[in-house]
Formats: structure tokens, C-alpha cells, sequence
DNA sequence: TAATATGTGGGAGCTTGTGGGGGATTGTGG
DNA sequence: CCACAATCCCCCACAAGCTCCCACATATTA
């Protein structure tokens, strides 16, 4: 399970360290997609698996399901750590995320994000707010007791 | 799997390279057929052979099913990678998507397609919209949990 | 304080992308 | 059947990009 959030650089040839706690789970196979809010997702292959099988068996004769998998597939890539512990991110996804030197690893259970520096930081205003929080449980159920 | 996008530049002899990632999927034939959206699918031979033996079982006194075959193995062609990875587009498959000089090739799952450089940066304005995405992530259920 | 672990940067060899030449093969016309 | 021309295919070449490896500085732990 993917917790917490860290912010790293990402240096001249696109290369982002990996939190050390996240590394285990990426040791057999990560891929990285495009997120709903210029941001990017990354997946164990495990995880990723799933997603991308029921994609797989969408009929390519219907143009909403030839676009649903130009976005699964099209817009993702198979990452893996190097000796120190970082991947090499896809031009192309880099691009749609604007990661150019500061980003933000935030863990998201299953999955991780990874976002833009100041992107994050306006983000993380609406995630802070006690108010909006306490609705947001409300809407989803999930209080405890 | 094939995954990612990539942009290369077709030759004065109409030669495209293909990602060194997907050339071993190739490697034991592929076939290259008209697309529905003004672009080419690339297929190994193993997933051409399926929708080929069903194209090629339908009834030739059937009009439409003459025209399913003219289109499957009409507009369609063999090709190899040369000893640089490269394969050779049938002329009228590159007439059909405009191929002259850019192109980019773009995963989708058990195929990849090939776009004429233009067209696909237009197709990605459409696969990078926010809403739209999530939009067919419900359509087709496609959400992880 | 010493030693280890982690984040960041850079260099060098190798892989990859792109272009071109020459021989073989195919199609066309005599 | 032969001759010619055009095309295709195989090979080579070179530059640019990438990957792997190493190095160092900072933070952390013993």
C-alpha cells in the first residue's frame, strides 16, 4: 500500500528517485499512465494487469473503445528502478504532466501519483481543508464507527 | 502488450522504424491493415490469424461479407523488420493515413497503430481530456476497484 | 565521530535512428 | 526469349541518444 508524500527533483534526463518504501513493490515491474488531473499514476504490474486486461477485450469497431485504449496503452510505459532507485518517465507523460524539475510522489493506496511541484501544492490546499474533508467522508461513507 | 507512443521520420524509400520494444513481438511476422480512423493497425501474425480465419469463413454470396474480406486482406499487407528494425508500408496503406514523413506510433493493447504526425497530435488533444477520460473510464468500467 | 544509507549529478560505451549504395529481382516492351 | 529499366532488398556507415556505472554530498544511525 502506497502511503504518504515526497518531493523530489527530477534531474536533466527526466530521472525521478522513488521513495524507498515504494521500491519493493516496483521491484517486479511498475508502469506509469497518464492521471484524470495532469497528473501521472503508477502501477504494479499486478495492479496494472487488471486495468489493462479488461481494456484489452474491448471491440476495437467501437471508436470510444479504440480511444479507451489509446489512453490505457498509448498513454503509458513500463518503468523500471535503476541502481539508485529511480525511473526514467516517458517524454510524452512528462510533457502532460509539466514535470520539468520539482515534483511530488503522493501515495494513493493501490496506486501512487506523481505531480507537477506547484500543481501539487494547489491540490493539496483542497485536500487540507477540514470542511470539504469532513464532506467528502460524509459522501463516500467513510466514517469509521 | 505494446505501450507508449513514439515519433519517427519515414525515408525517401517509405521506410518506418518500429520501437526497439516491440520488435520482438514481430519478429515471427506482422501485417499491416487500414485502420478505422485514417490511420494503420499493425498486428502480430499470431492476432491477424484470428480475425483473418473468421473473415475468411464467412460466404463469398455474401455482399457485405465480400466487402469485410476486400477490406481485411485487400487493404492489408506483410511486412518484416529489415536488419534496422525498420519495416515498409505498402503505398496505398501510407496514401490512406497520409504518411509522408512524420509519424508517430502509438500502443493499444495486443496491436499498435501508426498516424500520420498531425493527425495524431489532434487525436491527443482528444485523449488528454480530463473529463473525457473519465467520462469513458465509467463508460466502459474501468475503474481499479 | 564514524559509518551507512540516500538523493543527485555526470561520463563513457553501447544501442538506436536515419541515410545511402549496390546487387538482385521483377515487370515491361521489343 | 532477350534487353532494359525500375524497384526492392540487403548491407554498411555514422551521428545522436540512452543506459549503465561510478562519484560525491547530505542526512541518518550507531
Amino acid at each position: 500500500m502506497f502511503l504518504g508524500q515526497y518531493k523530489y527533483t527530477t534531474d536533466s534526463k527526466g530521472r525521478l528517485t522513488i521513495p524507498v518504501r515504494f521500491r519493493a513493490a516496483l521491484a517486479s515491474g511498475a508502469f506509469v499512465t497518464q492521471g484524470f488531473d495532469r497528473n501521472l499514476m503508477v502501477y504494479t504490474s499486478e495492479t496494472f494487469d487488471k486495468v489493462s486486461q479488461k481494456a484489452a477485450a474491448l471491440s476495437a469497431t467501437d471508436p470510444g473503445a479504440r480511444d479507451v485504449k489509446r489512453v490505457i496503452f498509448g498513454r503509458a510505459g513500463e518503468v523500471s528502478l535503476d541502481s539508485s532507485g529511480r525511473i526514467l518517465l516517458p517524454d510524452f507523460l512528462r510533457d502532460y504532466a509539466g514535470i520539468d524539475s520539482e515534483a511530488f510522489i503522493v501515495g494513493a493506496g493501490e496506486y501512487f501519483e506523481i505531480w507537477q511541484a506547484e500543481r501539487w501544492l494547489e491540490q493539496e490546499q483542497s485536500v487540507t481543508d477540514s470542511e470539504a474533508n469532513a464532506q467528502r467522508f460524509a459522501d463516500y461513507d467513510l466514517s469509521t464507527g
